[in-house]
DNA sequence: AAGTTAGCGAACAATTTGTTCTGATTTGTA
DNA sequence: TACAAATCAGAACAAATTGTTCGCTAACTT
């Protein structure tokens, strides 16, 4: 790809990172990413057809970097010694939102994090899908998986409004011990 | 309270209302709501300084509606039978939901529903804070209170989503099924 | 019935959005 | 190196939106 455009599309990265930093995506306008980008108009259109583009553009860059570990492992988990396959899992992906370059925690708790929660837990749902055969609770499928997606993506966002005071291994744990995972270790 | 104003202000959550099933709030123009309101520019403006301000004074009419009898009932419990107290509260809240005039389900589980949970969801701590003290979990308080308040609202829009097509007894039941809640009761 | 309050709608300035054009610069390649 | 193609900057533009003001009319309260 040509270096310019590359240039180009960091730049408007990079821009829109920090806006969304200090206000709401919806105050945020087109306008502000140029310049603070300093870059022209019609360049900006030419990489991004709207706002929203943009935004969907960078949750995927993100979160196939914070996952791209844990989607390659399929298929390999280890349930002998109970749930500690998932519990490494998840403590790794909380590893990865701590080192990220781009500031995804400014991101995730600015106002806007919504809009990133519905892209994480597309990901997430990756990742329990393959452990909901072996949960025993009386109720649907979909709703445990609803369940185990949902209230880790709270955990996240609890954990990062917290200011990461918890280290990743702590706050899986709490994850873990508060879920209705942890009953497949209790068999 | 002068009728016209009470007419106005009817017409406007009722326009409001509509537009919010149809599309995203941030879609929605002052100008939109106008329109299918039937109301003059300015009288808008002499009921709400911004659109946000209608947003937050809707969701605080439903909700206290929706909250009403269990806000009431504080510090009655009933432990004797395990956490029979709380799964009926729940299931008197979905019942409310199910129930309501407005449209809560078309706006819970509209695009915007997200920015309805955040109200939600201030409502339901209210509720878990008093069972907080029951539940023996190794893992900080706000984080349990956090999990369980984060959870019932995923329980509830996965609800909502799937149409209603359980009652609200099974769905509370659920929740509590996967709910480290249930431990009280176990113990 | 008289005085007060609310609603209407036009007009306004200020922003914002997305498009189009022209001319300049950079890049990959022959 | 030189040239053609791609990319960029920035100005200018129409259209939409926001929030305010103002004079007039209709509805309400006492």
């Amino acid at each position: 790809m040509d270096r310019r455009q590359q240039k180009t599309r960091d730049a408007i990265f990079k821009a829109f990172s920090k806006l969304i930093e200090e206000k709401r995506y919806a105050e945020i306008t087109v306008q502000e990413i140029i310049d603070e980008a300093n870059i022209g108009r019609s360049t900006f259109y030419a990489h991004f057809e709207t706002k929203d583009e943009l935004l969907r553009t960078l949750c995927t860059n993100i979160f196939n970097h914070v996952f791209a570990d844990e989607l390659m492992s399929e298929k390999t988990h280890d349930f002998s010694r109970g749930n500690n396959d998932l519990e490494t899992k998840l403590t790794h992906i909380l590893h990865h939102l701590m080192d990220s370059e781009t500031n995804i925690v400014g991101i995730l708790s600015s106002e806007s994090g919504e809009l990133f929660m519905r892209y994480f837990k597309d990901y997430l749902s990756e990742i329990f899908l393959q452990y909901l055969g072996e949960i025993k609770v009386n109720a649907p499928a979909n709703f445990v998986l609803n369940h185990l997606v949902g209230s880790f993506s709270e955990t996240v966002k609890w954990w990062i409004d917290n200011k990461m005071k918890y280290t990743p291994e702590e706050t899986a744990r709490y994850y873990i011990e508060v879920s209705c995972i942890n009953r497949i270790a209790e068999e």
